[in-house]
RNA sequence: GCGCCCGUAGCUCAGCCGGAUAGAGCGGUGGAUUUCUAAUCCACUGGUCGCAGGUUCGAACCCUGCCGGGCGCGCCA
C-alpha cells in the first residue's frame, strides 16, 4: 500500500472517529477527499483537502474542520507532525518507519510488485495494429501498435485475461487493387486507379519473377488469380526474402509488439461466418432490401443511419465482415472487447456498437481506444503520404536510421517507443521526420535509460569491489535509510501501484512512463547531491586511503543498497511495462 | 452543416473525476561536481492556461457560446 492510500485510510477512520464522538455532524461520511503531495506552497511528505472537501457538511469553517482534524490525527502511530495550512490543507509530515514500509513492500514482492493481485479476472481481447496488408507499416500504424501493446500489458497486471490481436483485412477490393498492381508493374503499365506503386510493388514483382513467375500471368477473366492475391498478401505480412522489405510481422516484432492471433478477414469470408452473421441479422428482421439489390443493416439507437452490407454487385461490405468478426470474438468467450483505432476511425464506432448489439452483445462490451493521428513535416513543411505515390516513410526506415546513429540495434526501438508513449493517446502528435532523426543521438530516452544502468553499475560495483550481495530486509538496515530524498524516493515507489492502476483505469500508457521520468530524475538528482554533501552509497576510489575501511560505516551501505535494489526492481517493472530496454550499462562511444 | 479530438512557456507536451504561488523536457543564461559511469545535477529565464459568459467560497479543470487547427460524415477498407 503506497503512502497515500495508508494515509487516506488513516483520515478516513480519523473522521468516524470525530463522529463518533460529536465533534463532527454524521453528513461528513463518506465524503471523496483527496491525498497527494503537497504543492509548491505546502511542506510535509503528504497533503490533504478533506477538510475542504467536507465543506458545509461538517457545519463550521474548513480551518476549524481542520484544526480538529490535525490535532486527531497527530496522534497516529505514522504521523510525525500535522499542519493546517492555507484554507484548510492539511500538511502531514511521515515518520521514517511509514517509508520503510514501503521498502519492505517493494523487496518482498520484487518483480511483481504493483501489480494487482487478483488473477484470473475478465477475459478481454485487444485488437490493434490490423493495418491494411497492402503496404508496409508506416508511423501512424506504429503508434497503435505501441500503444495497444502498452495497454495490453496494463490490462494484464490489472488482473484481466488479455489476448491480444491482429485482423488481416486480406478481402476485397483493397487487396484485389494490391495483385492487380503487381501485374501492371510487371506488364511495364500503370497502377489501377487507387493502386499502390510503392516499393514494396518493385519488390513483389521481383520476387515472383524470381520464385514464381506462374503467378503473374492473369485469370481467364484478365485480373490478378487468387493464389497471386494470397501470395502477396502472405508476403506483405512476413516479407519479400532477401528484398528491402521485412514485412509487417517482423516489424512489429522488431518494435517489441506482439500477437497472440491473427483473425483473416478472408478466413471468415471462407469458413462462412460473415454469411451465418447475415443469416442471423436477416432473421431477427434487421436486413432491408433496397430497391437496387443493395442491402442495409437496419440501425438501433446506436447510430443514426443504416449501413449497407451487401453492395448492389452481391459483395458483402466491410462493415458485414466486421459485424461477423465481432461477434466470433464474443463467440469465442471474450468479456470485454477493446479495438485499438486510428482517431480518422472515429466514425465508424456508432455502426460498430449497433452492429454488436444487434448479434446479441451488450453494445458496451465494445470500448475503442482511438490513437490520434501522426502528422508529418518535413523541414517545418506539411507533409503528405501516399501509398500510391510511393513517398512513404515506414517505421522501418526510421528504426534503421535510428538504430544507425546510436550504433546499437534496438536503440530505434527504444526511441520510438518513448517518442509514442510520451503523449496522450489522444493528443495529436506532429513529427517533423528530419528533427526526428537528428535527435535521436541524444534522444530523453537515454536519459531514462541511463539512469536504470546506474543504478545497476552500483549494485555490481558493490558485489565486484566490495564483496556485497543485495542484503536481506531488516528493521536494522532499513533504519539507515533517513536522507530526506531518499525518502521522497520511498514514497515515489509506493505510488507505483496506484500508478499502473490508474494507467489501466484510463487505457494511458503515459502515466506510466511519466512515473519513470519521475524515478529517473529523482534518484539522478539524489546522486548528485549525495555527492556534492561529500557522501556517497559505496566508498568512492578517493576515500579508499590507508585505513579506509576502519572509516567505512558497512551498514549504512548496505541499508542504501537495500533501497537502491528496491527503486531498481520497480524502475525495471516500469520500463518492462512501456517495452523500454533496461540496460544494465551503457556507455557512449567517444568519436561522436 | 453535423459529430469526435485538440488549443497551456519560444518549441514539444503534462496537469483537466474543481483546491494552496499552473509544471516537465528542449532552447537560452549562469553555476556545481570531476564521479559510486558527465548520456549527471542546481539555479535563473520564460505563461492574458484560444476568447467571452456562467456555476462555485474557489475554475486550466465543470456548463454554454464563439474563434482556430486536425479528423470523420462511402454501396472504400
Amino acid at each position: 500500500m503506497g503512502l497515500e492510500a495508508m494515509l487516506h485510510s488513516r483520515v478516513a477512520a480519523t473522521l468516524d472517529t470525530l463522529v463518533a464522538s460529536g465533534a463532527l455532524p454524521e453528513a461528513v461520511r463518506g465524503v471523496p477527499f483527496k491525498v497527494e503531495p503537497p504543492g509548491r506552497g505546502g511542506s510535509g511528505h503528504l497533503a490533504t483537502n478533506v477538510a475542504l472537501a467536507l465543506g458545509k457538511r461538517a457545519g463550521r469553517p474548513p480551518r476549524d474542520v481542520a484544526g480538529l482534524l490535525a490535532a486527531a490525527l497527530s496522534v497516529a502511530p505514522e504521523v510525525e507532525k500535522v499542519a493546517v495550512a492555507g484554507p484548510g490543507f492539511l500538511n502531514v509530515e511521515l515518520r521514517p518507519e511509514a517509508f520503510h514500509e514501503v521498502l519492505a513492500e517493494v523487496l518482498r514482492e520484487g518483480p511483481t510488485y504493483g501489480r494487482a493481485r487478483a488473477a484470473g479476472g475478465q477475459r478481454v481481447l485487444v485488437e490493434f495494429v490490423s493495418a491494411n496488408p497492402t503496404g508496409p507499416l508506416l508511423l501512424s500504424h506504429a503508434r497503435g501498435a505501441v500503444t495497444g501493446d502498452v495497454v495490453a500489458r496494463l490490462l494484464e497486471i490489472a488482473g484481466y485475461r488479455v489476448t491480444r490481436e491482429y485482423y488481416v483485412n486480406d478481402y476485397g477490393n483493397q487487396v484485389r487493387l494490391l495483385g492487380e498492381s503487381v501485374l501492371c508493374r510487371h506488364e511495364g503499365r500503370e497502377p489501377p486507379e487507387g493502386g499502390y506503386g510503392g516499393f514494396y510493388v518493385d519488390a513483389l514483382v521481383a520476387h515472383f519473377r524470381a520464385r514464381a513467375a506462374h503467378l503473374l500471368e492473369r485469370a481467364p477473366e484478365g485480373g490478378a488469380s487468387d493464389a497471386l492475391v494470397r501470395e502477396a498478401i502472405a508476403l506483405m505480412m512476413v516479407g519479400v526474402p532477401g528484398a528491402d522489405f521485412a514485412g509487417i510481422r517482423p516489424t512489429l516484432l522488431r518494435l517489441g509488439v506482439e500477437h497472440d492471433v491473427f483473425t483473416s478477414e478472408d478466413g471468415l469470408h471462407r469458413w462462412g461466418f460473415v454469411e451465418r452473421a447475415l443469416a442471423q441479422l436477416d432473421a431477427q428482421g434487421r436486413l432491408q432490401r433496397l430497391d437496387d439489390g443493395a442491402v442495409v443493416f437496419v440501425t438501433g439507437d446506436e447510430d443514426d443511419k443504416n449501413r449497407v452490407v451487401r453492395k448492389r454487385d452481391g459483395l458483402t461490405t466491410y462493415f458485414a465482415s466486421d459485424i461477423a468478426y465481432h461477434a466470433d470474438k464474443l463467440a469465442r468467450g471474450f468479456e470485454h472487447l477493446i479495438d485499438v483505432w486510428g482517431a480518422d476511425h472515429h466514425g465508424y464506432i456508432a455502426r460498430m456498437r449497433s452492429g454488436l448489439e444487434a448479434m446479441g452483445g451488450a453494445p458496451e462490451r465494445l470500448e475503442v481506444l482511438l490513437v490520434q493521428m501522426v502528422s508529418l513535416m518535413r523541414d517545418g513543411q506539411p507533409f503528405r503520404m501516399g501509398k500510391r505515390l510511393g513517398n512513404l516513410i515506414t517505421i522501418e526506415e526510421v528504426l534503421d536510421e535510428i538504430d544507425e546513429a546510436v550504433g546499437r540495434p534496438g536503440a530505434g526501438r527504444d526511441a520510438v517507443r518513448y517518442f509514442y508513449l510520451a503523449r496522450r493517446t489522444d493528443a495529436q502528435i506532429s513529427l517533423d521526420v528530419e528533427v526526428a532523426k537528428k535527435q535521436s543521438a541524444n534522444n530523453p530516452v537515454f536519459y531514462l535509460q541511463y539512469g536504470y544502468a546506474r543504478l545497476c553499475a552500483i549494485l555490481r560495483r558493490a558485489r565486484e569491489v566490495f564483496g556485497l550481495e543485495i542484503p536481506a530486509w531488516s528493521p536494522q538496515l532499513a533504519a539507515r535509510v533517513v536522507h530526506p530524498l531518499e525518502l521522497d524516493l520511498l514514497a515515489e515507489l509506493g505510488r507505483y501501484p496506484a500508478v499502473l492502476a490508474e494507467a489501466a483505469a484510463e487505457r494511458e500508457p503515459l502515466k506510466v512512463l511519466t512515473f519513470a521520468e519521475r524515478l529517473a530524475q529523482a534518484f539522478q538528482s539524489y546522486y548528485t547531491q549525495l555527492s556534492v554533501e561529500g557522501d556517497s552509497i559505496l566508498p568512492r576510489e578517493r576515500d579508499r586511503g590507508p585505513g579506509w575501511e576502519a572509516r567505512w560505516d558497512r551498514e549504512q551501505t548496505r541499508g542504501r543498497l537495500l533501497w537502491v535494489e528496491a527503486i531498481r526492481l520497480t524502475y525495471e517493472s516500469a520500463l518492462g511495462v512501456l517495452g523500454i530496454a533496461a540496460p544494465e550499462r551503457m556507455t557512449r562511444d567517444e568519436d561522436e
